[in-house]
DNA sequence: AGTTCCGCCTGCATGC
DNA sequence: TGCATGCAGGCGGAAC
């Protein structure tokens, strides 16, 4: 579930069940999921196993679960201080790929694609005061690109928290980890919907590349969180072609792009992101329902909601890219 | 350092 | 029908 809308869809199905939840059980079932975890599926196994997740954090497309120091497995981990712990912070990062899901459930059918399954443990108890019953996390992925890790936090460069963690952010805003980054996370730029997102540094940025807008909207470097699809809608909303060079576009240009980024990222949010099929669902294996409202993305052939001339879609990096021809129209060769 | 290309995978639609 | 090809919402590393 790729772009930021379905990973925040998932972050947010996730956190509830998650927070405060004990890890009962661990399974690897094919270790291509673990391809960004530096070690073997046991080592994976062990260091999760009986840790505490503390929230369910987002960057752009990454997403990772903060594991407290109170319950390192293993003989001496009762004996091991919570500040000699807490020298060496971990988190549990996932990334979905091209075709990655969480799923959520008890009972539920196993998935085709399964890689890996977590049992946990929710920290509540029911109105008879039984512990709540344990909830398992399903990572199932078709085309392997995703994976999970346990990686160790680093500090913030700024200082400030290091992505979205939802509700957990107003009941408990200093936490350690909040202004902690997985290492493998820390080259990714803050995502557009990120309070700390700085869009003058982003400005700066673009300003620095010679290629194709697109290609910096795509940049996870520059800013984290946009794919193919919300590229292309964005650059429709903002009536620019994909390959005005990023260098020349006018600041106030940039401004509006990155206003439009803004909007079709939360109104695709609000739909609860975007599925063509059932690759790309929510953790209950439910659809969004931002597809409907595509102006370009997929629309070949269809006409333009502003202009109406055809949607065209074109090769581009080995992929594809949409556009209307009259709003977006090709920028002259002396400005490429 | 910035930019571009390629490989990593599976499954599906398309065309012959 | 079978088979080859291309394409799919991403990322990181190599090569220029």
């Amino acid at each position: 579930m790729p772009e930021l809308p379905e990973v925040e869809v998932v972050r947010a199905g996730l956190e509830p069940a998650v927070t405060g939840a004990r890890v009962l059980h661990v399974e690897v079932l094919d270790e291509r999921a673990l391809t960004r975890h530096d070690g073997p599926a046991e080592d994976f196994a062990h260091r999760l196993t009986g840790r505490t997740i503390a929230a369910a954090v987002r960057r752009g497309k990454f997403m990772w679960f903060p594991l407290l120091d109170d319950a390192q497995p293993g003989p001496a981990a009762d004996a091991q201080p919570r500040a000699a712990a807490d020298a060496h912070p971990e988190a549990l990062v996932a990334h979905l790929g091209m075709s990655g899901q969480i799923l959520l459930g008890r009972d539920r059918p196993a998935a085709r694609h399964r890689r890996i399954v977590l049992d946990v443990q929710p920290p509540g108890t029911d109105r008879d005061g039984a512990a709540e019953a344990p909830v398992q996390l399903e990572f199932v992925d078709q085309r392997t690109f995703g994976s999970m890790a346990i990686d160790r936090m680093l500090p913030t460069l700024d200082g400030a928290p290091a992505g979205l963690a939802g509700a957990v952010d107003t009941l408990d805003p200093d936490a350690a980890w909040r202004r902690r980054i997985p290492f493998q996370v820390s080259h990714i730029a803050r995502d557009p919907l990120d309070p700390a997102f700085d869009d003058d540094r982003f400005l700066a940025a673009a300003r620095k590349r010679s290629s194709g807008i697109k290609r910096v909207l795509l940049d996870q470097g520059v800013v984290s969180g946009i794919g193919n699809i919300y590229a292309d809608e964005s650059l429709w909303a903002a009536k620019l072609h994909h390959d005005r060079p990023a260098d020349r576009l006018p600041r106030a240009t940039l401004r509006g792009l990155l206003d439009e980024v803004r909007a079709v990222l939360r109104r695709a949010l609000e739909d609860g992101g975007t599925s063509f099929d059932a690759q790309y669902v929510n953790v209950n294996g439910q659809s969004g329902y931002f597809s409907q409202r595509l102006a370009v993305y997929g629309q070949q052939g269809q006409p333009c909601p502003r202009c109406g001339t055809p949607i065209v879609r074109e090769p581009w990096m080995n992929r594809s890219s949409h556009r209307c021809p009259v709003c977006q129209p090709r920028p002259r060769a002396r400005l490429r």
